[in-house]
DNA sequence: TGTATTTTCTTTGTCGACACAAAAATCGGG
DNA sequence: CCCGATTTTTGTGTCGACAAAGAAAATACA
């Protein structure tokens, strides 16, 4: 059990110990770096940032809130597991997201958004230039939830982005194991939903929306898929 | 400032007492017994239930995480407003979730569920015939609720019973008020609503949900003219 | 040797206390 | 009488400590 470093204990002001254990470990989360579960010991990620077991709860609180960990009653908390056996719950919600989002987007946009949404794109890009699978992952992600801020409604957005966060969780399990290649077809699938959520085309960017998130969800499958075959192999 | 009834500190199981100031504080919030903006004192309220400031924390982080608490740091926090001026993004919100929901529960449902539902619409005409307005709030809520668990997809289900709370809110809000009545068509058109999803028949359910959500939208937004009126009147 | 019971040990849930930040009250100058 | 600076007050954020609840280990017994 080596200390993990990049977590030297610099001063910190009132009220930034909840945010700093909140992210790294929803990052540690989403990236697998604590694979789904890895108990979460309270008393060694206090020691770890040195700081009191208070804020570390509060921040467990918030994590198991939003579904990324589980808090056994009198029993350590763990990392949430991913559920196969009802993913396809998770794809239906998904592309449902995928389209609501962008229909919003293509009718209530403001300049602003569209600026940022550009702008995530941009990142897109570079990741896909790079050939970085796990930037695109991340910069897919915040994309898309670019586009549900651009559609301006809060209760989407906030379901939408817990969904990226879980696809990003299920795609890194693939792609660590797989070292795998985004197509690239999506960067331009990307530039197709821009142009249509400009021009205010409520249809072609639901029609844009659905098609991408096909894709997506059959990428997922075919991976799956693979998956088993290769155990079935073993 | 008397100290409210009906809360003796009876002995505790461990780890019971977050969860009874959660289920406190929410009745309160979703009931307006503490209104939108009201400030929620910690130490006032762990005298009030004579425990410590810790378990009371834990209940608001959550409340936080759903949205019916603001926490404004360093200072206290208060119970979140209702976002009049954004209405319209819960009743799009509100509409697809009762669509989606009740096209789930028409293809996926099991029979443990229909029984349910039905116990619920139960519970949900007694209050019709008891002319209890609060009693029907509550009990179309979880006759709804009943409806998405049948749909059996988590994702759907906590944003829809998200909305359906935020919902009860602001027809508390009217009803505390106006002393109205539910319209019985209601109790019917559930009846129509779960023959539809027996039947299986996801376009009937669909067509259901709709109209039913559009009657609650009506309903609501009648209610705000009506009240926008009398203010206009003063 | 296998199983039931007791003991130890780890880890959580709760507590009281203190430090700190922001608002409210107080004070002094114009 | 009003306005800005200073002090007080109020209430949160964090801490270390303790107690309870399981799990693991140790022990006893057949």
């Amino acid at each position: 059990m080596t200390d993990k470093p990049g977590t030297l204990p610099a001063e910190r002001r009132r009220g930034e110990g909840v945010k700093l254990v909140y992210d790294i470990l929803r990052d540690e989360i989403l990236d697998l770096v604590l694979p789904p579960g890895s108990p979460i010991d309270e008393i060694q990620l206090a020691e770890r940032l040195s700081m009191s077991r208070t804020p570390i709860r509060e921040a467990l609180v918030r994590l198991a809130g939003e579904g990324l960990v589980t808090t056994l009653p009198n029993r350590s908390t763990v990392v949430s597991n991913i559920d196969f056996l009802n993913l396809h719950t998770f794809f239906d919600a998904l592309t449902l997201m995928y389209r609501v989002t962008s229909r919003l987007a293509a009718q209530y946009h403001r300049p602003a958004d569209l600026e940022q949404i550009r702008l995530r794109q941009v990142e897109f890009a570079g990741a896909v230039a790079a050939e970085d699978a796990l930037a695109m992952i991340a910069t897919n992600r915040d994309f898309h939830a670019a586009i549900a801020e651009a559609g301006h409604n809060p209760y989407y957005l906030s379901l939408f982005c817990r969904l990226l966060d879980e696809g990003r969780r299920i795609l890194r399990l693939y792609y660590s194991s797989f070292e795998d290649r985004l197509p690239p077809r999506y960067a331009a699938e990307h530039d197709d939903l821009i142009a249509a959520i400009e021009a205010r085309d409520v249809e072609a960017a639901d029609r844009l929306a659905t098609a991408h998130a096909d894709q997506i969800v059959r990428q997922i499958q075919a991976m799956i898929a693979r998956d088993r075959r290769q155990s079935i192999t073993l």
